[in-house]
DNA sequence: TGACGTCAAGATCCG
DNA sequence: CGGATCTTGACGTCA
């Protein structure tokens, strides 16, 4: 089993893909953002790598343009090498990389334009994992789209316009229900004309069926049947709704409690499970840490290094009582721990606190910092007793990190929103 | 014609 | 001038 996120990192340093405007997108400046873009993918799966991650979805948007007619790199060949280092990367640690489409590329629209540039938008991502050297497990996950006011003939046109993409992308494509018109029922009907897999997404099913827990995981399990030994082993999407946001929503983080509810449920090692949520790796390493029988205590020690400022910032309360927690050195502290992590993060941070998690940063370096540097975080004290951000006194201690080579303090998730 | 979703670029405002 | 915050863009479907 896997348990992956998709496409960006939180508090990562330094790993920010960039993108233009079309009106910018000239040749020089897109071999520039590609050749950026591809080194912050690679740092990425040295971060995955170095945090037991194996399972991740490539960012569409790693090429600039990648199907649009303003790109006409050859970027394929100009960065084989590239391609190729990264692929190896994720080869020789047993990654499994992904993509996704977005919801604007849509393969059974009536419009032949839109399928033209749906066919072109697939092969573009097919020629990353393609570059990668990646064998076809490596997939691309899809849609089915539209309805059109006639969803027969819209199932249909998806499996005729299935039939007109390259060998190479019909080895790599899956596709998903959705939470508007496409049920898993309907996914299952399209795969067993095109015979590819199916991905079953929990969040869109339960919000197309009313009680999601009902049936879910025979469902899963059926769903099972559409992947073949050489499509790899069955992937699955998990998320949960956003309270009070909108439905379909992801949430903020994953609530581990729910999720072990679901693993126990699912039962199952022989599946991955991509996770969608906003916190993106840092449920991927929740549910990871979480589902890991005799999970390393030194894990959650790393772990806990990279929450304290934040947890600090939030809750005093609870920061101490991870102290406590972990300090009774428990077997099987992973759950425990996120959750008393879960609910400090619900707290919202006061001026006190937040001096409290500066000042925590701040004696990390206090002894060689120059009295410049003294002065600026007294400047930076008086502004947040203001009642001001704490944006500015992040950037500084990150700086200071930075400039004192404080690799651990880099890491922590309490530069997340700065970085 | 605007909402939808998503992210960073670009624009503008502010001290 | 630099940093903080607001707006725009790129895509297709549907109300």
């Amino acid at each position: 089993m896997k348990i992956g996120y998709a496409c960006l990192t939180e508090g990562v340093p330094h790993v920010r893909y960039k993108s233009c405007l079309l009106k910018n997108a000239t040749p020089d400046h897109l071999m520039n953002l590609i050749d950026h873009n591809l080194k912050t993918l690679a740092k990425v799966l040295d971060y995955n790598i170095e945090n037991n991650i194996r399972l991740f979805r490539i960012t569409s948007d790693l090429i600039p343009f990648g199907s649009h007619p303003i790109n006409t790199l050859a970027w394929q060949q100009l960065f084989s090498d590239s391609l190729a280092m990264i692929g190896q990367k994720a080869k020789d640690h047993g990654m499994r990389l992904t993509m996704h489409p977005g919801q604007y590329t849509v393969l059974n629209s009536p419009n032949e334009e839109v399928v033209k540039r749906a066919m072109l938008d697939l092969n573009y991502h097919c020629a990353v994992l393609d570059g990668l050297g990646l064998s076809p497990q490596h997939k691309m996950i899809l849609h089915i789209g539209g309805i059109y006011g006639n969803k027969e003939a819209a199932m249909n046109r998806f499996i005729a316009n299935f039939d007109r993409l390259d060998e190479t992308v019909k080895q790599r494509l899956i596709i998903e229900n959705d939470d508007k018109s496409y049920t898993v029922e309907d996914v299952l009907a399209i795969s067993k004309q095109i015979n590819i897999p199916v991905v079953f997404d929990n969040l869109h099913h339960a919000i197309l069926h009313g009680d999601h827990l009902d049936g879910e995981i025979d469902l899963i399990n059926r769903v099972k049947q559409t992947w073949k030994p050489e499509d790899g082993t069955q992937k699955i999407h998990y998320s949960e709704q956003a309270w009070n946001k909108k439905i379909g929503s992801h949430s903020e983080t994953v609530a581990i409690d729910q999720f072990m509810a679901f693993y126990q449920r699912l039962n199952r090692h022989d599946i991955d499970i991509m996770l969608e949520v906003k916190d993106k790796n840092l449920s991927a390493l929740k549910c990871i840490q979480a589902t890991t029988k005799d999970l390393p205590k030194q894990a959650l020690e790393k772990e806990w290094h990279r929450y304290q400022a934040l947890v600090l910032e939030h809750s005093p309360e609870i920061f101490q009582q991870i102290q406590a927690c972990l300090q009774e050195k428990k077997a099987d502290a992973a759950l425990p721990f996120y959750r008393f992590i879960e609910i400090a993060l619900q707290q919202e941070v006061q001026a006190q606190n937040a001096l409290k998690a500066a000042q925590m940063i701040w004696s990390a370096f206090q002894k060689q910092v120059s009295e410049k540097e003294q002065l600026q975080f007294e400047k930076e004290i008086l502004k947040i007793e203001k009642g001001l951000s704490t944006v500015s006194m992040k950037r500084f201690l990150f700086r200071l990190a930075q400039h004192y080579e404080l690799s651990e303090w880099q890491n922590a998730y309490y530069f997340k929103d700065i970085l």
